[in-house]
DNA sequence: CGCAGAGTTGAGAAATATCAAATTTAGTGG
DNA sequence: CCACTAAATTTGATATTTCTCAACTCTGCG
């Protein structure tokens, strides 16, 4: 259940929320409890909220006050349709909005799950308001996050409609990997954790679990990828992203 | 060829840019031609383009200058591979952007071509950040159109990786029903005419234009829908929007 | 008339799903 | 450390969906 902790604090932080994020992360750290929110809470005025794993963030429908960012640890966002289907249609990781800024602060079009144990600091609606008015930057800014999410969306739809499943595969693995260097999580040495089940793998692209397993398994055979149990490793990063034409440059902002 | 008309004018207009054209468009017109200009363009400087169909429109990687409004006419947005293999992302219809305002100003991750002759409006960059300084109400419209888009893509994304084809293509009719029926298209009658080939239809919805047929043929003996030749009707639009549980409220705003 | 693009058809192959049952793994409490 | 359990992974057999390829037909248009 989530225990929310209010931690209200009053000075002023600039833009910091998230352009800093990215240099300051780069500490590299093994874990995937990597906390981004040193830099990135001082002085906003926020509530944090904890989840273990599995727990509904945000549900689908419900409607916002406030901004959801995540701290440390993995959810996902999804679809479902009444008869059980569902799509992932993204991961969240530390640093990320697990509700799009450019949703308002509306309905939410997607439900928010965690995969892990997190931590999610809900900035209030108002805090934001006032934050974007002091600061033009910081509007520019959530723009550019809410354009990373766009094309990720785009890229997936690409990998979903037109790439067969061994590729799918592969180039969800080359985003995760690229975004998770980007933020400081993956020790390089031969594996990075990702917290997924070759379930969730299935729901994010449009598969099923036994034909992930399998292919999974085609995979390791040929030294591409080794991926069991939340922990993988690519042999060949360069010559995977070259085999699935993964292009990082719409995540580098 | 682009057929650029420069036609500037000064006066200023508010933010009917995108609000007006929900009620203005309303004026039942059967064609596709019908021209949201008239209440959009009034007072805001940009450069009229013409395109015929089937013409690139941005290609994808391209350096944005300025902001593009379809006028008239039907384009899609669409990612390719190497190979050959492309998906469409979306349509674009009169009234919509062709390129996403939180791109930004930056590069296209995608390409536009027109399906049909249509007319767009060039806004240049520095006019657009002239009109957002002056009125803080179109960042707010502006945000509206990018989440709808958002959501959009995320129903596209289950669309084509949780449901089969007869649902897929009935999705995305109801999807565009909903559309244009909003910005006026639409006769009501006995059909709507959506420019599309199976081709196409293939390329939106991660299939292929054989199978595409197929599929289209069952539909069509169940009397669920009839399309051919770009002309589109559909017996029982209640019933159909059930069938594959769409929910149009996404696309009200 | 004749072409080009779009639509249609058939046969067969490949990819992926379905179902049901093992087997392994990660935790948990003793 | 062991036994026990629930979840995740793996396997096998089979069904279904979707693709591929190639030919043929239709339609609109000059």
């Amino acid at each position: 259940m989530t225990s929310p902790t209010v931690q209200p604090t009053g000075a002023t932080s600039p833009l910091s929320v998230f352009a800093d994020i990215a240099s300051n992360a780069r500490s590299t750290r093994a874990s995937l409890a990597i906390d981004a929110e040193r830099a990135l809470l001082d002085g906003i005025p926020h509530e944090m909220l904890s989840f273990s794993a599995g727990e509904e963030i945000l549900a689908d429908g419900e409607a916002l006050g406030g901004t959801y960012l995540m701290l440390s640890g993995w959810a996902f966002r999804y679809k479902a349709l009444m008869d059980g289907r569902r799509q992932i249609i993204g991961f969240v990781l530390p640093g990320d909005l697990c509700s799009s800024w450019i949703g308002g602060m509306g309905a939410m079009s997607h439900g928010v799950r965690s995969l892990t144990i997190s931590r999610v600091a809900r900035i209030d609606r108002d805090v934001i308001f006032q934050r974007l008015v002091e600061n033009s930057a910081l509007i520019e800014r959530f723009r550019q996050v809410a354009a990373q999410e766009h094309t990720i969306l785009g890229a997936w739809l690409l990998n979903i409609g037109q790439r067969k499943a061994p590729e799918r595969i592969a180039h969800l693995f080359c985003e995760l990997a690229t975004r998770m260097r980007k933020i400081g999580l993956s020790p390089v040495d031969d594996g990075y954790e990702v917290p997924l089940t070759q379930q969730d793998l299935a729901d994010a692209l449009g598969l099923t679990s036994v034909h992930v397993n399998r292919v999974l398994q085609k995979l390791r055979e040929r030294h591409f990828i080794d991926f069991r149990r939340g922990m993988i490793s690519i042999q060949d990063v360069p010559a995977l992203c070259a085999y699935v034409e993964f292009k990082d440059g719409y995540l580098s902002h």
